[in-house]
DNA sequence: TTGTAGGCGTTATCAT
DNA sequence: ATGATAACGCCTACAA
């Protein structure tokens, strides 16, 4: 028995009446013409018995690697996540890989550095939408980097797994302006993260060549209660009210939708509301929200094959993943002018 | 330079012209009085230079310990555990542990070892609300183990900290009899996990004295939809309608209103709702949900807590962290009987 | 005040 | 077909 009072591979070799080496040999799975089918079998029933199970840290030692991923993201809450680890997850483990979750203290909390306090010793790291200035802390390390929904390497950098994000902002928009919507307000995630940017950037551009649009663009904290306030004042402010509220995710749109009530407005019929993500939360409102579902399992799994590619030295191209608009019941053509 | 390319104390100690050891006693920040400081300067500049990162590998299998945890939880999605995790890698960091997570594949998914698909060397384990039969893979392995939201242990088992879910349900019980309702429908998840049995029990033992109080329960997934449908039956029911839905989560809450909505009921004048756990979701309804706000970081906390201490060898009293109910807009007084 | 040496549990190379 | 042996990088008696 070990120190740690665990039994180890020594202990098993002596129960099975065996050295070491056939012991690691049988259970690496590599003895096929190296130990008889006999010793083989009594080193597995003593491995049983004794309950043995390798040390990984010796393991990583000697191999010198851990076959294990660091998966940094912003924030766990978000069901978002969650799915890309599950992605992510899968095809790890069809590659005898671990995946370890880092949740990025996005400011306060533990310490700013996933080597440090996400103890696991790492092979690699896929970083999630991570704000540009929170790379600092992960960009070194010289461990290989896949960078997932992030501005894309010029080309040396890390590469990047995105989604055809500016594509979903423009299904949104050509949605609303095919339902007649001409008034628009922006309720846009005051967060500095190239995804957020996309999004900002390509409602302008969309509505900019279109006849006779008006476009106003409230900035706020990605919460409900900040989207609330930021629909109040887009909705309350100067000139003709808005008749659509486009939203960068499905949680700004629930705010959007409270502040609509708030101030007597139905959704759909006097004012149209869209979200993004397409989360649960978007069927959990009433009415179920139009929104642009993400395939972020496969944003993931895909994540996950570029790093496993860049730790195999193969070269690695980058991808971007189609996203999908997904029309409910919260938008509708604008209610006849005034 | 070691195998895998990056520094090691060796290369530390080289460039500093010092000893192994020495290198060790000025990183692991015990060497007061056994080195000088100008030495202690030059090791550190060294390391500096050469980017160090001690390797945890090598540190684990030295030490026989990982300082290590693992927190096993059944949805990431669920933002109750990402804020257990959050009050558990508080305490880790401030004992220099780490904490992984663990997402348990509840049926599906990968294999359901977490020794296995967790590579990461583990010292301890932290299990939040699993099913009963979920414990098999975890149980054994000879781990340190506190289970967090879970049957209270037969003393000598695993060490438990808890919420009071029974008080909890008690408040929300009381709170809509003193509203005056007396028609009650349970919508109860089909979980099969300490904390729902123990809600379902105590509706049932609650309502029990109170005269001339009616209640019907109606299961099901831990879901919208499936609530929304649940909801839908116990609305349509034979006999008196029920004036309160009185359900085990917020997501069930979210799918009960979905489902008075559709049959035209207005929450709360007609029907009120109650939910339980507090999450985002019961402000991003509208109305918001009255609920029961769960201390989940401070269970989080707690069970790290535990866990710290189990490895200490020191005893370990079981804990129960107290709920409180939050009334918001969803729960009035039942509309004037016909 | 600093250096030497041994071993943690594993895998891989070489003998036998 | 099997066994002895040497690392992997770190920590820590003990020696100098």
């Amino acid at each position: 028995m070990s120190v740690t009072g665990r039994p180890t591979s020594r202990d098993v070799a002596r129960v099975a009446g065996v050295s070491q080496a056939t012991v690691s040999l049988v259970l690496g799975g590599k003895w096929r013409g190296r130990v008889s089918e006999r010793t083989a079998a009594a080193v597995r029933t003593a491995a049983d018995e004794l309950g043995y199970r390798p040390n990984l840290a010796a393991r990583s030692l000697r191999l010198g690697q851990t076959r294990t991923a660091l998966l940094v993201v912003p924030a766990l809450t978000h069901e978002y996540f969650a799915r890309i680890y599950t992605g992510a997850a899968r095809v790890a483990a069809e590659h005898g890989f671990g995946v370890v979750l880092y949740p990025s203290p996005a400011g306060i909390g533990p310490a700013p550095d996933p080597f440090g306090s996400a103890r696991a010793a790492i092979d690699g790291v896929i970083a999630s939408s991570m704000a540009a200035d929170a790379l600092s802390g992960i960009g070194d390390g010289g461990l290989p980097l896949v960078m997932l929904d992030s501005e894309p390497a010029p080309a040396g950098g890390a590469p990047t797994v995105n989604l055809a994000v500016a594509d979903g902002i423009r299904q949104v928009t050509r949605h609303l302006l095919g339902l007649g919507h001409r008034r628009f307000a922006h309720i846009a995630a005051d967060v500095d993260t190239w995804t957020f940017r996309v999004r900002t950037e390509t409602v302008a551009a969309e509505l900019a060549g279109v006849d006779g649009v008006r476009l106003r663009t409230e900035r706020c904290a990605l919460d409900v209660e900040a989207a609330r306030a930021a629909a109040r004042r887009a909705l309350g402010g100067p000139g003709p009210r808005p008749t659509v509220l486009l939203c960068d995710g499905d949680v700004l749109a629930a705010g959007a939708c409270k502040a609509a009530r708030g101030l007597g407005l139905r959704v759909p019929q006097d004012l149209s509301v869209s979200g993004f993500d397409d989360l649960a939360l978007a069927t959990a409102l009433d009415p179920e929200l139009t929104s642009v579902a993400l395939p972020a399992e496969e944003v993931g799994a895909a994540g996950m094959s570029a790093l496993l590619a860049l730790l195999a030295g193969s070269p690695v191209v980058p991808a971007e993943l189609p996203v999908e608009l997904v029309v409910r019941s919260s938008t509708a053509p604008p209610p006849p002018s005034p």
